[in-house]
Parts: C-alpha cells; structure tokens; sequence
DNA sequence: GCCACTACTTACATCAGTGTCAATAAGGAT
DNA sequence: ATCCTTATTGACACTGATGTAAGTAGTGGC
C-alpha cells in the first residue's frame, strides 16, 4: 500500500477538477471517468470516490467549477476592455473563445449526455451573476435598458455555443472564413451600440 | 428460440433507425444502446450487430438519418413557405424546430459525446445541400449573392443549435421569454431582407 | 418438396465504469 | 510518545454495453 503522499480535502479537490476539466476538454465528456481523473493527479479511483462521494457528485462539481472559470474569464476581460476602451469585437472574442476553448462548449456536450438538468444550473447561474453586474451599470449610463443588455447576451451566448460546437465545419462546408460568426456577432453588437447612442 | 417475423434488411435497418432517433430525441445520446433500440422494435441486440456491424455502424447510420430527415423537413417547408408568400419568422420557427424537436441538436450532442469527427460530415452536408438549393434561385432573384445566403445560414443554424442546447434555461434565468431568440433571429433576418431590397 | 441463404436468437465472453469494504499509514493534537 | 482522525489504497463485487459463436427457422428459388 505505497501512499505517496496526503493533500487536504481541499488541495485533492481543487487537483481532480483541474485534471476533470482538462480531459474534458481534450477528449470529450466520455472521457471524464474516475480512473481517469484519478490516473492524472496519481490517485486511486477510490479515493476520488471519497472526496466526491459518487462520480455524479464529481460531475456537478466539474460543472460548476467550469461555469465558474469560464465567466470569471469573461468578467475580468469585460472588465478591462472597458478600461481600455474596449470594442465590441472584443467582447465577442472573449464569448466565443470562452465556449471554444475554455471549456463551456464541453460543458455543454457534458449536459447533453447526461441528460442532467442540474448540471445545466451552475453555468446558467454563472452566466445570470455576469449579466447581474453589466446591466445596471450600461442601464446606469443611459445606454440600454437592462432587458435589452440580457437580450444581446442571450443572442451572444448561444450563437458562441453554436459556434463552438458546428462553427468549424460548418463555416468549411459553406466556403466561409472561420470567423465568419464572430463577424456577424460583431455587426450585431455594433448596430446595437449604434441605436443605442444615437447621438454619437 | 422465438423468432417474430421475418424482415428483409432495410426494413429491419429502418425499423431500427426510427427507433434509435426516437430514443435519441426522448433521453440523449447515452439511451441510444443496442440493447435499448431493439427492445424499442422487438429484437435482439444481437439482430442489431447483424444488420449494422457494430455499433459505432448503427451511430454513423443514425447520424446521417437524422441529418437526412432534419434537412428534408427544413427544406420542404421553404419551399412551402415559398408559395404561401413566406415570412422570415416561417424560416426561422422551421430552423429552430428542426433542432429543438427534430432531433438534430440531439444529433450534436451525439457528436460531441462520441467526439466523432465523421458524425459531422452527413448533417453538414446536408446543410450544405439545402443551402445549395436556395442560394441560387436567391441570386437568380437578384435579392442576395449566394455568400450572403450563406452567411444567413451559418447565423441561422448556429444559433438554432444553441438555442436548442441551452435556449430555455438561460432565457429563463435571464427573464426573457422562450420566444427571445427567435425573436431576435427573426429581426436580425428581416433587417437583411430589407437591406437586400432596398426598393421594396 | 427440397435446398441454400440468411434473418434471428440464445448463451457466453469480455471489458469498462462505478461502488463497497476493510486495512494501512500520515499528520496533528494531547 | 501515544492516540485519533482520516486520507489513501488494494481487492472485490456489480452492472451495463459490446461483441462472438453456434444453432434455429423463415423465405425464396429450383
């Protein structure tokens, strides 16, 4: 029995979601099993099974873990594109690569094959707590309504979720360039601004 | 050793894929088994290993089944909607269908769960037929160049697959109705109408 | 009617993921 | 140093999905 060595709850935790969310985003939601995630930090199945109590436990806590990177992500670019003047295109750029790259793309994927309900609240609640803190403040300005800000995050969102999904053959099939949705979510995003401020 | 009835091999293999999209559609990706889609038309599992192979054979079937079927029921309705004086919000609704109920956002996450590139190619293809069919007659219209078309398009069905995925969940955490992006894919269609008929 | 073909089945083998349990030992508290 | 908590492990059982092999029985052709 080689016990190579004895991490808090806490630092076992924090490794077997970070391994989770790495083979998810590798090689798809199949591939997140407890002897994998385990095999990756040098753990025991079993002891993944301690931490987490059972792997849909292990699951709930990779999806909430990722909904919580993926917007924290977001957030923080928000944040200092507004310092630096950011553009629209900007803030697409961050969406879309939040869900092609950081992993929300396959946190969708992993909804869809467990046809778990729950697993779809951390994200949406991440997504709400983003809108929360962006709304007021463009309401504040004057710029838009807060409905309307929630309505051109709803178009974002699920347009940077397809993307990321079909985006890549789908644009291939269509001899378009493959920042052929960015662009239009770009246009979007402009003529919003655009009506917006009407006096600029 | 009860033997039913005796099928000849495509209506056992259509039998079969009915009965896969069915269980597709109804509890994800995952349902779709061997065992449980010959329960669903009274055989064996091992009937169904003898018409398709394997079963990544019956998977790679389903796929263009079902990419076939949900292109074939977007496409007749153009062309219905076309006679009837169609309106975009008609296309739109068709899109959205298509994906939300007609299994092929069940198709994506089929891909995303196998992480198989092949599963793509029959619905893209498929996409790219339709597209095929209706750019031209556009162009020869004079209303849009066929690359315009296939921007629309690309816009379209990305935001139906992901309006299908996380649609109702994140309108509802976002308090906008169920109908907001399609709503807004219907403004974002009708506003290029216009644009691509400026004298009308 | 007889035969070849094959759709179909039963039984078994295999493998992977999950979960249980008792045993071990690391690390802190006293 | 001793004890207590618990992180960790190895071994095992269970389940479900996939695949194989051999045998059975419809069906069409002669």
């Amino acid at each position: 029995m080689t016990i190579r060595k004895r991490l808090s709850p806490e630092e076992s935790r924090s490794a077997a979601l970070q391994a989770a969310r790495a083979l998810l985003i590798e090689s798809g939601p199949q591939s997140v099993t407890l002897k994998a995630v385990a095999g990756r930090i040098g753990r025991t199945h079993a002891n993944l099974l301690h931490h987490f109590g059972s792997a849909s436990g292990l699951q709930k806590s990779l999806a909430e873990h990722l909904a919580w990177t993926v917007c924290e992500t977001i957030k923080d670019a928000v944040r200092a594109s507004r310092v630096g003047l950011g553009t629209p295109r900007e803030v697409v750029d961050l969406a879309f690569d939040a869900f092609d790259k950081e992993g929300a793309g396959a946190l969708a994927g992993w909804m869809l094959l467990t046809g778990n309900e729950d697993a779809l609240d951390p994200i949406v609640e991440a997504i709400h707590a983003l809108v929360d803190e962006i709304a007021p403040e463009e309401a504040s300005h004057g710029r838009f309504s807060e409905m309307r800000v929630h309505e051109e995050t709803l178009t974002l969102v699920l347009l940077a979720l397809g993307d990321a999904l079909m985006g890549a053959a789908l644009a291939k099939s269509l001899n378009l360039p493959r920042s052929a949705a960015r662009d239009r979510a770009e246009r979007m995003l402009t003529a919003s601004v655009k009506e917006g401020i009407p006096s600029e």
